[in-house]
DNA sequence: GTTTAGCTGACAGGAAGCTGAACGGCAAAG
DNA sequence: CTTTGCCGTTCAGCTTCCTGTCAGCTAAAC
């Protein structure tokens, strides 16, 4: 599932992060509402985690515009505050869940999978990539062929690749999201899984840039 | 939308039946799981109200029994106390929602209201599945060859790949529908369990995703 | 042509998953 | 009360296929 986490305070950002990585989803961290906006604007979410004291504007306001234009996706606020008022105030708004810092990870844990669990059956945004059609949450890629799965590393690297389009992404940035922050692989690993991506997803879904990294192609 | 309010507390019990009823929604009240119990059977329910502190039982397991039957329908906790590991538990029980009493009513409007939204125009009690045809509420499958009978367990399973398909289901995913949230099974169960599915309901039913989790199957 | 970066087929090792068998518990049947 | 059969769980051995590595190759840069 792929979650957008609006927090400005890097350690409770960190660690929610961390949590969410930990328990098999996605997450992008947005310290203000204008990169969540920019990340929005790129990228499907299944779930809004919303912090409400934010530097750049109020969050009730974002929420209420996100509403307005006819999103759909489940928002979960946190905040340090339990004033009633403002929790009606927020569920109205059109936030589906409410959490009041501080909180337990494994509750909020146990929310996201409730969320999980409610929006189930509920179609997947899809990504169209020439003749691919991409859902995230599901893992699953459609080409031309019928259904194509991708085993754990090659699906990381494509990940990272759609969460860029456009940009070059270094094989360091790959091999970062991979391998844990100290234990490095001294090989040529990333080339190989592009090519055995190439394989699956046809030649020009990546494109090479040399000495600089890696593009999702544009067929 | 008709909603089921289990409380045994005569007066908070009324207020909120007439909150519910002043919001054009349809009450009934039962003061003992016994009588929630007999009002299930006859009646369908769009959402469940269920008060954790009743005279004839524990709510939690309550509502265990009744997603263990494969009901679906939303369920919000009230209670008394806010300890996080009794919100973990109902919602890994399968609550969908969780207040805290003293609760205000606006408050529980709002949230009835954004259950309402979610669950705006909900039939369907017939599910097919290739040659499988799957009654959800009556737990049965008719396969080219007659009824197919599932154990409980296979059951539960089942009916986690059914309520996402499409999506991978992580084997954590399934183990926290069929345990509490603490007892552990440290073992392949879950494994065992889809290799008898396969082997009833055919070879296609579930897919495996190597290190992600399983994932209904489109034969 | 030489150098350098990147590509890819092959392969060993191991992790993840599958499944037949067995065992104890429990409930229905006798 | 005993028997019977089903169910849930565990275990062991097997199969599958993922991963990281290397070697030799291709293609770009100069």
């Amino acid at each position: 599932m792929r979650i957008l986490l609006i927090e400005d305070d890097p350690g409770l950002g960190g660690a929610v992060r961390d949590q969410i990585a930990a328990e098999g989803h996605v997450p992008d961290l947005a310290p203000t509402l204008a990169y969540a906006r920019d990340l929005l604007a790129t990228m499907p979410y299944d779930l809004i985690l919303l912090d409400l004291g934010l530097p750049d504007g109020r969050g009730i306001d974002f929420l209420r515009s996100l509403r307005a234009k006819g999103s759909v996706t489940p928002v979960m606020i946190l905040t340090a505050h339990d004033r009633i008022t403002e929790r009606i105030e927020g569920l109205n708004a059109g936030a589906d869940d409410y959490m009041v810092k501080p909180f337990d990870l494994a509750e909020l844990s146990a929310r996201i999978a409730a969320v999980a669990r409610r929006y189930a059956g509920n179609p997947n945004p899809l990504i169209t990539l020439g003749r691919l059609e991409i859902d995230l949450a599901a893992h699953a890629i459609h080409g031309p062929e019928g259904q194509i799965d991708l085993s754990q590393r090659e699906w990381i690297i494509f990940e990272a690749l759609l969460q860029r389009p456009g940009q070059i992404v270094s094989k360091s940035q790959i091999e970062d999201q991979i391998y844990a922050f100290d234990s490095e692989v001294e090989s040529n690993t990333i080339e190989v899984y592009v090519s055995r991506l190439r394989k699956k997803l046809g030649k020009d879904v990546v494109q090479t840039l040399r000495g600089l990294g890696y593009r999702l192609g544009t067929p």
